[in-house]
DNA sequence: GAATAAGAGGACTAAAATTGTCCTGTATAT
DNA sequence: ATATACAGGACAATTTTAGTCCTCTTATTC
């Protein structure tokens, strides 16, 4: 199945380091500390996350990074978007006209609407969750109910046409 | 973001081509010539998907490979699974134990409640629409409103249980 | 204002995954 | 028998991903 990258995977959890104080600005190398990953690798995941304005950064002595907004605010496809680009789903998708079957595959749009079903599944999921802390009093989650009306909304609203054809296998 | 890799793409486009005339087999060479795709690739595909339960082979003279089941009761994950493995979105989904940062990285199963939003999101995409066919009146879709509705109930019964926090950005 | 702490940016290497091809074997029909 | 077609796996080449390092700029602190 679908993979995120390892770099994503860490982009993850040093996010879920710099949100444990979010006050107060963390160098890389506290962060290496924190998290276990080497500082290098670290870095360049800070500068990921930092190009993607997913947190910020002060340079100089007593400098650091912190996140740019609460992590309650920040989605799944946030840090993926960051980290990887948003490549689409096909080659296709980023890059119209690089595929010699663009004639013949007749996929269309198919595969456009395939991301957007993902992504939207990705945004619902926020980086207080994917650190295990969705359940502090902070996290004024919405309902699950709220979130599939909505997820019905853009359905019915054309935004995402997915449809299930007699419910399928699995 | 995520990507699928390009012989997943292949194999939309072949199982679109089986699905074009679904009551002869037809043969590698054939499906080769009707895609655009080099034979030794197509093959590669094909056996996959073979493997995968998707398509059916008849050996021999006039043999070749054949849909399964109906093209509408074919999804998108089904054709991921087969061509990628289930592979999980993370490493640890997979592979639990690999992974030196389990006791640090807190993430729990966070990332496996995303697997599964993003699984569910491509199950309500069938091959007839990854292959642009899915106005034909064979197509009968579930409209979207209830695709959404058996989407909420997932939810509310908890097999799903992402979550918004107050809507957040994108 | 010199020394130090910290990020920015990019170059570069090594390892791994993906692609695409080919070869040998086995089953089936004419 | 012989030709057709799939099965399975080995393989090389390319591309990505991971991880490291170096140099430069910015900001503090003494």
């Amino acid at each position: 199945m679908l993979r995120i990258s390892k770099l994503t995977d860490y982009a993850t959890v040093v996010l879920g380091a710099l949100a444990e104080d979010a006050a107060a600005p963390h160098s890389a190398a506290q962060l290496a500390d924190a998290t276990h990953i080497a500082l290098p690798t670290v870095s360049k995941v800070l500068k990921a996350l930092q190009r993607g304005g997913l947190v910020a950064s002060t340079r100089g002595a007593r400098g650091g990074y912190q996140l740019s907004r609460p992590a309650a605010h920040i989605s799944a496809v946030d840090v993926i978007d960051a980290m990887e680009g948003p490549v689409g789903l096909t080659e296709c998708a980023t890059h119209p006209g690089s595929c010699d079957l663009e004639h013949t595959c007749r996929s269309g749009d198919a595969w456009q609407r395939v991301n957007l079903a993902v992504r939207r599944a990705l945004q619902d999921v926020s980086l207080l969750e994917l650190t295990g802390r969705a359940t502090t009093g902070e996290a004024r989650a919405v309902t699950a109910g709220q979130t599939a009306a909505e997820f019905a909304a853009a359905l019915r609203a054309g935004t995402l046409r997915a449809r299930t054809i007699e419910g399928g296998a699995q």
